[in-house]
DNA sequence: CGTTTTTTTCTACAATGTAAGGAAAACTTG
DNA sequence: CAAGTTTTCCTTACATTGTAGAAAAAAACG
């Protein structure tokens, strides 16, 4: 049994929210990617915080960007997501997966 | 944007195990299922403390089984999913699987 | 310069996750 | 019945992750 860094699951949101993003990638868009593909309210302060921690391990990078010509507002900070925060972000996800597989049925919400 | 009740990712681990487990539910395989299918070490407390919080969100019940007969050790406690937990559990999958969408590709771990 | 806009940062707290030890319940054996 | 053994559960204390809101910084504009 292997002893793994897990990740949250907002954690996980933000590392996939990275890599939708590309280059476009930075709080704001961050949180809106979030927002609207999982229809949650996400507090910004958590997005911010969840990078820096992501940061810390290494698992993303951020750099400044230039100041947008167009209008006011102060500089982006870029985010990118490493190999680290790939390999442990496939794994997260490899392990929900594990665990849905053969049960998908029971798992489908009463929506329709 | 709607305020909902997040699950933590092994609080996930958690309900889909139960869900996997059916009517053999109780904290020593609970803890086997995960570990055996995501690979990773699990401590038995945190299975403990996490299915007391399902518990108090109304999202699991339980329930004492009887003595086995055949061996030594304490009686279980089995678990059951509820309604509620089936619901919040689909609702938190669909949300990963709704930031995974598009971006599959990215994130096959460079296995083979 | 002061005002407005946009984004980031900070602070304090709540919820979730982890580790390890110990207690309880049941069986077994003398 | 009283150890002793097995199996499971529970408790406690702490670490990490998630949330909320306010404040500060950086940039453009008149």
């Amino acid at each position: 049994m292997t002893k793994r860094d897990y990740l949250g699951s907002f954690e996980q949101m933000v590392l996939l929210a990275l890599i939708r993003l590309g280059s476009n990638a930075y709080g704001v868009t961050i949180r809106q990617e979030i927002e609207t593909r999982t229809e949650r309210t996400t507090a910004i302060g958590a997005v911010y915080a969840t990078l820096e921690r992501l940061e810390q391990k290494g698992y993303v990078k951020s750099f400044k960007g230039p100041p947008t010509p167009e209008r006011g507002g102060r500089a982006k900070r870029f985010y990118r997501i490493q190999a680290p925060g790939q390999r442990v972000l496939s794994e997260a996800l490899a392990a929900t997966s594990a665990m849905v597989t053969g049960v998908e049925d029971s798992l489908v919400p009463a929506k329709a």
